[in-house]
DNA sequence: TGCTAAACGGAACGACCGCCCCGATTCTAT
DNA sequence: ATAGAATCGGGGCGGTCGTTCCGTTTAGCA
């Protein structure tokens, strides 16, 4: 349970791996070579293997990290204004695409499949997607027809939009909105 | 400009190769190697490249003949009725993508950049969405607020979902019907 | 039937990438 | 200060893939 201290070498450049880990699958998404970042991060490709078993689980870490900012901070945006919930979180998650490739292809399955290999996360957003999505319909801003599933669906449409679209994705958010609205 | 004359053997193996790299970019998309196209169509991978002098311009060829397939099988049915001819459009393509991961790749531009390389087919194509959208806005199907590039993201947005969350895209469908009718 | 140029196919090349190995280096407890 | 362990880093292995090369085969013609 409890870690064995690391020395402060490895802790400095596990940390220093992660940061730049961050920000490189961010811009180029999963299929960066390993070496882009060992080479970013002015370490050795194998001090990145001590720290993390296999490419994947780095990605992983990464992404657990990205999506557990995107919860926290629709979290706080719900409570405001249960109507426009479902729809902030929607269009705050199609920006972070804009800006992080990984996280677009994380939700498309590139790089790591999210329901096995992060269970915990997987649940949480689900969790997170199915109380938004009950309460815009309670305050009547969706429509009923609609489930969970198909907000997953969307959240792939979008992430595909800004990706390959750029922010001319942006013009079809009031399009989005209006599909949703109860008839 | 008048092509020589293939000899028998090098017409029936390219006709083959076509065939063959047509069903396999659909199954597989851009990314199959070639070698596995030569194996299917049972010649060596010399023989393709005797043929198309890149990979590229064999996936190029391929995706040129599909999109002419759409634009044919979309024109036929603009006629019939003027107001349901873009969304008819917009879910053949989705349906297309379900059945050939390389149209929707191509969309995305993985394999190839459309507008480059296929200059004539993507003008081709523009045009159509123009007149079908022009003609849908005409009949009072769609809002007038929406352009030839935001039918363009939208296609986008469609091909990912379908790719991703396979037949569970078609209940968005009357969302995105929805969300483009005049408020 | 015999000849030649065209076509064939698959081995081989070079570039790339994930991952591992191991000699060199650096940390830390004493 | 020093020994010994933990860590480092980059060269190298094994595998993949696009493309080329070349010895062999075959079509087409006289």
């Amino acid at each position: 349970m409890t870690e064995k201290p690391l020395r402060a070498d490895a802790a400095r450049n596990r940390a220093r791996v992660l940061r730049v880990a961050y920000e490189t699958f961010a811009e180029e998404g999963a299929n960066v070579p390993i070496d882009e970042i060992a080479r970013r991060a002015g370490v050795g490709a194998g001090t990145i293997y001590r720290h993390f078993p296999t490419k994947e689980s780095l990605f992983q870490a990464i992404v657990a990290d990205r999506l557990r900012q995107v919860v926290e901070h629709t979290r706080e945006q719900a409570a405001a204004d249960p109507g426009e919930g479902l729809f902030a979180f929607l269009f705050h998650l199609a920006e972070q695409g804009a800006t992080d490739l990984g996280l677009t292809e994380a939700f498309a399955g590139v790089g790591v499949d999210l329901a096995t290999s992060l269970p915990e996360a997987e649940r949480e957003f689900t969790g997170l997607m199915a109380g938004l999505l009950a309460q815009a319909q309670r305050a009547g801003t969706v429509r009923r027809d609609v489930d969970v599933d198909d907000v997953r669906t969307l959240i792939v449409g979008l992430q595909a939009m800004r990706r390959f679209r750029g922010e001319r994705a942006d013009r079809l958010y009031p399009v989005i909105r209006a599909g949703l609205s109860p008839r």
